[in-house]
DNA sequence: TTGTATGCGTTATCAC
DNA sequence: GTGATAACGCATACAA
């Protein structure tokens, strides 16, 4: 893969290697003609400046770096989609790495995108991560980091999340407006923020409408398939089984789902399902499942648009960081099986 | 962000840069000592090679360029999970671009590839891209290119893809095996090699049987969830509706499953259907869908491997490229409905 | 207006 | 065994 560099259109046309330079750059201290007959050359030979020597000189590389637990998850790999979005209107590129719900792995990736000379970090923690150490010492030493979805108080940063409290709390109350009595609730790993708040929603609808917590309703959940199939019979086991299930996530979600179908439990007619999904999720997924939406595309893009900000100002000091909380929204399906229940 | 470099270290130990370096590679012509004060200095204060300067240095970045149509449908999500995989170990970071199935986008994502300096591409092409220039020039100039599930026959490169033809082949026989007659055919865009091959097993195995090809039954729809409600529309529409669906994607399975429900059209009931998925889907659409499994994750495992041989074997000329056919998997369920329909 | 010199961090090539 | 120097491609302070 040959370049053609400005040394070579220095050489070619009897010039200085500064005066290309400069002619490229479209520095107005410069005789027009020659100007002309460097852009033209440069033209010609598809002259494209070296950005790796760029980030040596200015000690930056115009790439950001994006920690996902899983790339092959909907929720995430629509929030990179909308980091995509506004990194390639920067003119940055994104450079992904997945910590596969591992702590060390995470470890392991900061280290490698530090090593990389990222200019920002995109951050969502694994569901095995409860020391954030790794992330403060990026953090003091300067790195501008935003967390989004998966957050942690312990870190002073710019955070994004979805409103999951308030999901939470209006997914379950739909769920005890449509005469439902006994919801379980399937959160992911109990370490995550959003699973906190998630069962906090939940609970405060529950207490709301002086529903008794029923420990056993309330079931923590890896992401694999045998996982939630195993939870899903631990609540079809119990003496009075659950008629209302309310999902944290999007694969949870279609994990129940389709172990619901397994076991032939009918949807909506058996059991009420809800689920905390992203859009295209819950846009497959209709109209059998009502779900609580969470924008991840624009999730992904506010992050992005806020490491952005990170990044152009490091200069200006001190800094007031923010969580910003992004609306969910409440669909509501199966109308017919609401009106029944709602009688 | 501050960075220790070799100088520092140089200056703390007074050694001499190349010294340094040395030290920290490990050379043997080098006094123990002096080796040892160093490696405890670098690991104190935490030195870490800047790879930019490396890149600058050896003219390559150890970086690989993924361009994909949208990392926000599961079956590029979960190629580039595998592609991601085999870079981490290789020590190489993935830069992910999206053409958005745009064929100016996937252009100008070549331009910044380059320009990038990446050393290698994988790109599964647009659903508009008919013309392939833009990715023969960049072949000519010695990038090496691994083309993977979308592909095109002009590029003479190394090229992965599932067997589209014996996939499609075997799901449609499947159908007819299961007494279906009306059996229609959902591909993607026209231009593609995939939908290409798809409908050619299609038609082959229809042939086979003797069944007579009805135009109608077989459409091209794009990935919107708008396009396949109308293309759904349409073959109901028809005064003798299909018994039987057979969709190319991921995406059109899903969406098709979708619809049909909104149309109260129950699947397997009133309609098989049968979709071209990866195994995640496949796994969470079970037990309602059969289906031919691509093996996503193993697709992008591979194409990124063959990556990595052309990078690193960039001197032996000339190469003899190949295509890649990975195994599909017919899975089928509903097998209660499948008995019915053997008798 | 243009050219020369320097530096970004690293390693390779030469000297000593 | 160690140090000085050049080079990778570019931008810029300074000199002309």
């Amino acid at each position: 893969m040959e370049h053609i560099t400005i040394k070579d259109i220095a050489k070619a046309l009897n010039l200085s290697t500064s005066t290309v330079s400069r002619a490229l750059r479209g520095s107005h201290e410069i005789n027009p003609d020659t100007k002309r007959s460097v852009m033209e050359y440069a033209e010609k030979f598809n002259y494209q400046p070296n950005p790796i020597a760029l980030s040596l000189k200015e000690n930056k590389s115009r790439s950001i770096g994006v920690i996902v637990p899983e790339i092959d998850n909907p929720f995430f790999s629509q929030a990179i989609n909308g980091i995509e979005d506004i990194a390639y209107n920067k003119g940055y590129q994104v450079v992904i790495f997945q910590s596969h719900e591992s702590y060390e792995r995470e470890v392991i990736n900061t280290q490698h995108i530090t090593s990389r000379r990222v200019d920002g970090l995109l951050i969502s923690l694994s569901g095995q991560t409860t020391n954030v150490e790794h992330l403060k010492n990026l953090h003091d030493k300067g790195l501008p980091i935003v967390l989004f979805d998966r957050i942690s108080d312990e870190i002073d940063t710019h955070k994004v999340i979805s409103d999951n409290f308030e999901g939470s709390f209006n997914g379950t109350e739909h769920l005890i407006k449509t005469g439902r009595k006994r919801i379980a609730h399937i959160a992911a790993s109990p370490h995550l923020s959003i699973s906190k708040e998630r069962v906090k929603g939940y609970l405060a609808a529950l207490a709301k409408h002086n529903i008794p917590v029923d420990e056993s309703l309330l079931k923590y959940c890896n992401y694999g398939l045998q996982d939630i199939e195993f939870v899903i019979d631990q609540l079809f086991s119990n003496e009075t089984p659950p008629d209302a299930i309310f999902t944290a996530s999007d694969r949870l979600a279609l994990g129940c789902l389709s172990t619901l179908k397994k076991r032939n439990i009918k949807v909506p007619e058996d059991i009420a399902l809800i689920g905390f999904t992203n859009l295209k999720v819950a846009a497959l997924l209709a109209p059998s499942l009502s779900t609580i939406v969470q924008p991840a595309l624009d999730m992904g893009k506010r992050s992005a648009e806020l490491l952005f900000d990170l990044i152009e100002n490091t200069s200006k000091l001190p800094k007031s960081y923010r969580t910003f909380k992004l609306y969910t929204e409440l669909i509501v399906r199966n109308s017919s099986v609401m009106k029944s229940d709602e009688e």
